[in-house]
DNA sequence: TAAGGCCATCGTAATATTGCAATATTACTC
DNA sequence: GAGTAATATTGCAATATTACGATGGCCTTA
């Protein structure tokens, strides 16, 4: 087929690879340094630093939303993105955990 | 257009989300699971164990090793897989260098 | 040599992702 | 209300990803 069959895969191994797949391009990588920086930022500013188009940065911003890791605030006309520093520090938590299982397992291996 | 623009992106930027996206598939995140248990592990092992068919699993198996985290040793007419630690590492160090970046960002944001 | 096991590759299909132009929407300002 | 600015959404195109059956190659063993 091609369709993706995630439902044959546990809820932990799909967990881990939403939170890869937000981290899976670069835009979205340099989104989320830009926010870190900037604390309270623009789409449009975004997608000049990023050099993509207002829709195609919109486009990674609502990847990332979904996932929590940007908050947003509507203030005089402008939707302002900045870090969710509790959901960042939640993705770094969730993948430090898979790398620590797979070193674990690396050591009772037979 | 719907090409990726990768070339618009920093060589960093790039390589992180190349990182990323190694991990941004269950089926993946099983696999390196599964190696790191195993020491040496079959193709077919493999497959059985995530329930994907042979060549679907020799596929992820291939975008795995483009980036070297699984290693091959062929013998007795069999490929066996297993995990490349040092490469292993070296991911978390770099997934970690980019988080380290990010929240020093936030520190020193305005 | 034949048979069987294992795996990569090819071919194909379905779906997902990435990207932009055009448009719609929303809110502020005059 | 008209104009402006910022963003989301829609529609579309190109490419990437995911998945499997079929095939062929290679090795081992009988």
């Amino acid at each position: 087929m091609g369709v993706s069959k995630n439902h044959i895969h546990t809820v932990r191994e799909n967990e881990y690879a939403a939170i890869a797949k937000v981290l899976a391009h670069p835009a979205r990588i340099a989104i989320l340094a830009f926010a870190a920086k900037s604390k309270e930022c623009l789409c449009k500013d975004i997608a000049e630093r990023i050099k993509l188009s207002q829709p195609t940065t919109s486009q990674h911003l609502q990847v990332i939303q979904k996932l929590r890791v940007l908050e947003t605030k509507f203030r005089d006309g402008k939707m302002y993105y900045s870090l969710n520093m509790e959901a960042f520090s939640n993705f770094k938590m969730k993948i430090s955990e898979y790398f620590a299982i797979v070193e674990k397992r690396t050591e009772n291996s037979t």
